[in-house]
DNA sequence: GGTATCAATTGCGCTTCCGAAACAATTGTC
DNA sequence: GACAATTGTTTCGGAAGCGCAATTGATACC
């Protein structure tokens, strides 16, 4: 049962994430984020927001869905819940008006900014 | 907007984990667990998972709900999802018949175990 | 022994998410 | 211009999570 936990840690560097050490690091991330209840985000809507401010733009629904293959119910909804957050927006596309470009916003940037910035402070804690 | 997007990239040693690196780590995670349909757990589930897997044992939902500051019905539901996926079990603490005492399984470690090759086979990637 | 305290659970109303299908708006095709 | 195809949204029924308050069972206190 506790296999994993008695498997061997490794140097501090040069041999990139122990299991053990990866799997502290998303505790400690998870930890101070529910603790800040800043913990709204479904991991689906998570990882729509990253793709966003990760991938480079043009981003739309039909596109988002295939990538992270979700329905595209998924990606409308969590651009609903998304956008009413601030983090992100829509627009039309004027060359073709079916299509909807999802923009990234300045509260969204701050919003990945501070995620980044958890994950580093706690990546530094555990080197 | 995208301050962020152009700070500085770190060298791949010494530095730890760049932000970009840090969200592309927690993308591709997220991408891999959504796309496996693994992401059956919320951000809160996955913490108390952690925390169960991670932390030195006896843990109790009075002890669990204290850590994480969230409420106790928090920890007793999250118990009764992932005790029915199988992932941790309950016990009557026979000292103390009040308390409960949350057990690790071998699913449970499985599971958790699989978090963390996904976390590391990320990370090798982006190093 | 009777009462207060404590641990965990459950009930209630509310909100949110999901999947599948139906829908409206726009564009391409002949 | 009529019709098919495409894009994004909405609707519907169902499932799950949340906060808060009440409840059950067990222990401590005097």
């Amino acid at each position: 049962m506790s296999g994993f936990a008695s498997a061997g840690f490794s140097p501090s560097r040069g041999a990139g994430l122990s299991p053990q050490k990866a799997l502290r690091l998303w505790h400690d991330v998870a930890l101070t984020r529910v603790r800040g209840n800043i913990g709204d985000l479904t991991e689906r809507q998570m990882l729509i927001l990253l793709t966003i401010y990760l991938e480079t733009p043009p981003h739309t629904v039909r596109g988002l869905a295939a990538k992270l293959e979700v329905t595209k119910p998924v990606i409308t909804r969590a651009l609903d819940t998304m956008g009413s957050m601030g983090l992100v927006s829509r627009k039309r596309d004027d060359a073709d008006k079916r299509n909807v470009i999802i923009q990234r916003t300045v509260d969204g940037a701050l919003y990945v900014e501070a995620l980044a910035e958890t994950i580093v402070g706690h990546a530094e804690d555990i080197r």
